[in-house]
DNA sequence: CGGTCTCTTGACGGAGTTCAAAGCTAGTGG
DNA sequence: CCACTAGCTTTGAACTCCGTCAAGAGACCG
């Protein structure tokens, strides 16, 4: 009893998220919530590790995860972090069954529901309408994807940061500047250029 | 009967694609080619301009649609090419009937198969498997989106030039220089210099 | 043939990188 | 509880890639 309202209570961010896009009735609400099993992560903790298949879909619940990969130069670079309300998994990894270039690790303590590929046709041959929330929330992130080249080929990485700051200034906080300066696409000296230059232009004013 | 025939020759880029993922079954597929139209269109033909709601996914049959965006200051960025097998569309315009801040244009002579906002509803009732299709499709937008970025934040202006002229040799010849380096993220002058410099490499050796 | 659009060339400047060293912070073990 | 280590951040100097500006050369089109 006291286990089922946890479960409830676990599922209940994804519950909203669906329901924004589509309509699922209770019973394919429920087949929905029992298909998926939550996991938790401690920091650095791996959902997946390069050369490895990627063999599930992530809903982030709480904390943080990073998506990123090694470079040829032997530096990391994150094209993606999971926060809550986000799917993330290697799209290609996963649909493809081929190795994977691109580590998911957890930043934080972190906590996920984990959709498997063993039991993903069969959801979505019982609950239909998925086709069309997972089709959403590609689209959704498509749009972010293009909107990020946008930005990374138009601003400078001032104007990046200067942004991101103003969009997500609570994430920031909590994430290693190497981290953000890596997201945004730029060295970790630079940001800390940045930071001192605004800290003083701030300090003056 | 012979615009049957036409009809048919013209739809089968799509049903080649389409069958590389999904299969339909004869009745589907008349349902999905009878709902879609086709669409000539000359050099700078546009269609979609900033401000307008976008209303269509477009198939490129044969030619080649650039998708752009006119900067703040007053450049064109060309964020995505729609060739031969491509979907292209501004999704987010198109699912949240917002207005667009992107152009769709033919560069050249193009032809393209419609799907119209109004019948697309219907058509996805009554072929649910085109959800999958296009859940796929918007995957490989994404992923390819984000291999993108990668390349972007990691190489140089000119290894993305070499990396790209290697990748599609025919179609950088197709294309105006100023939008391969507006593609690429530089500048027609910095492309002209690569240019002058490898061919100097080149005969030389 | 004249005008507009595209490509080329060169000089200069600036945003951001690289390298190196030193300061901070937090965790770990004795 | 302190000392040590390892990883993160800061700072500064030299350098480089690429943008900007400007002017000229082709190329295409009416």
């Amino acid at each position: 009893m006291s286990s089922k309202l946890t479960c409830n209570k676990m599922h209940k961010t994804l519950s909203e998220h669906v329901s924004r896009h589509i309509q699922l009735n209770p019973n394919e609400e429920q087949v929905l919530h029992s298909t998926l099993k939550s996991l938790q992560l401690k920091p650095k903790e791996y959902l997946l590790k390069e050369y490895e298949i990627c063999n599930a879909y992530y809903f982030v619940l709480s904390g943080c995860l990073r998506f990123y990969r090694n470079t040829e130069n032997g530096t990391e670079q994150i094209l993606q972090f999971g926060i809550k309300g986000w799917w993330i998994s290697d799209y290609q990894s996963f649909e493809n069954q081929m190795p994977s270039e691109y580590n998911i690790q957890a930043i934080e303590q972190t906590e996920v529901l984990v959709l498997e590929r063993k039991d993903y046709k069969q959801l979505f041959n019982e609950v239909p309408l998925l086709n069309n929330y997972f089709r959403i929330m590609m689209q959704k992130a498509y749009t972010a994807s293009l909107k990020k080249i946008e930005l990374i080929l138009c601003q400078s990485a001032e104007e990046r940061y200067v942004q991101f700051n103003k969009a997500f200034p609570d994430f920031v906080q909590r994430i290693p500047q190497y981290m953000l300066a890596s997201f945004l696409g730029f060295t970790p000296q630079f940001l800390s250029m940045l930071r001192s230059k605004k800290r003083y232009a701030t300090s003056v004013k």
